[in-house]
DNA sequence: TCAAAAGTGTTAACCATACACCCATGC
DNA sequence: GCATGGGTGTATGGTTAACACTTTTGA
């Protein structure tokens, strides 16, 4: 990108633009953090968010999906949009100003892909974060408020559970987002009556209790009824 | 700003920023959007959104505050960050990202503020925009649909208004916002009873019609409220 | 006296919450 | 047979929604 010795000219001063991105993965049990730890400085060996520099052709999601692709590995995804922070003094090297998304990923689909090419990467747990470079904690805080209050009015949540999930996973996911517990009975009530997860025929195999049921969450049927006035709320 | 010759030069391509304000009003009948218009290419004598460029050493809500106060003069308003848009292609002349930020004003405080040195600043309903330069009205469609979203789960219309109104004035402007009808004894109801409102000794004067009360918006006892879990909903 | 908006309560339907036991399975 | 999580119903209280008339004032 960019021969050895070019630069580029302008009139009046451009400040840097870069992608972040906060990828959260869920594991049956705790929300999980996507993080690399830096090659290079500022903050060399930090953990910090992936992301990268915009190229001046590409889209600003293109961006944070390359990035992404790049550090990770990670393809499929929903990635929406969290917040632009620029202010002046964020990265020490030159004004940069970071566009930041936010992702789901099915953690089963990409558990195994820990490291890439060359730096390293880990999940970790929310709850126990490492310390970040950068204003990424500020980041990460803001994409988990944004998550927690998205979950409850959208149904996003299952773009982090595989395409099969029990009930009891999905509770489980929502307790671990919105930190709190909740009642087994009243939660199944209230997603069953929504009639948008569809129940398969299939049951869990070979565990120590009575099996579940999987469920599929119907995006189509969702898609239907929300342009008819339906709203998502748990 | 920058000399007359000079320059700028980075060893990356870096594109342009800017920051474009999407500014609602109110004026008892319609919600309000203040546009200027353009004296230069491109889209020379259309209609836009107030709005451009960021400084190097500036924070971007102190970019969309500045460009503000020298376009329309307006200094006193409810800001917050909309949406970064970054399409490759969506400014004719270089890349461009803009930083979208959507703010409430006090109509009453600015309404005689129409032109400024030397752009044509005007307020139109929102219902009869005029055709908007670059992607201008996608960003008002986005910034339309946040405010009313938000307007329901947090007490920000009561910046639109003046600091005394009726409760009248107070269902007009939800009205206007939702763009549905709401029951005037539910709604005084509900609003009355979450105890934000301060009625005042003061009453309407030389109205064909019963006077009604002034009340005021009591932030301190929100903020207070808030703090203790409680929901402000609509 | 008319027009215009202010102000005021009750009822019925619905929804959210709290709560406890039996079931199926593998070890 | 025990530990583990799956699966199920009801009763109560609170919240929302629908609804109509009287009051005050200026013109």
């Amino acid at each position: 990108m960019g021969g050895l010795a070019m630069t580029y000219t302008y009139q009046h001063p451009h400040p840097a633009v870069t992608v972040d991105a906060v990828v959260f993965g869920f594991d049956d049990a705790d929300l999980k953090l996507l993080l690399i730890q830096r090659k290079l400085a500022p903050f060399k060996g930090a953990w910090a968010l992936p992301g990268g520099f915009v190229r001046l052709d590409e889209n600003l999601e293109a961006a944070a999906r390359r990035e992404l692709m790049d550090e990770t590995g990670i393809t499929r995804l929903y990635l929406e949009q969290l917040y632009t922070f620029g202010e002046a003094d964020r990265d020490p090297r030159e004004r940069v100003i970071s566009v930041a998304y936010y992702a789901l990923v099915k953690l089963s689909d990409h558990a195994l892909q820990a490291a890439s090419d060359a730096e390293n990467v880990a999940w970790f747990p929310v709850a126990e974060l490492p310390k970040l470079g950068f204003d990424h904690e500020r980041i990460v805080e803001i994409a988990l408020k944004r998550l927690k209050a998205k979950v409850r009015y959208e149904p996003i949540g299952f773009e982090l559970l595989p395409v099969k999930f029990t009930l009891g996973e999905l509770q489980r996911l929502y307790e671990a987002v919105l930190e709190q517990p909740l009642d087994k009975r009243n939660f199944r009530k209230k997603i069953l009556g929504m009639e948008l997860l569809e129940a398969l025929d299939e049951y869990q195999q070979d565990v120590a209790h009575r099996a579940a049921q999987y469920y599929r969450f119907n995006r189509q049927r969702y898609e239907q009824l929300a342009k008819r006035g339906f709203n998502f709320e748990l």
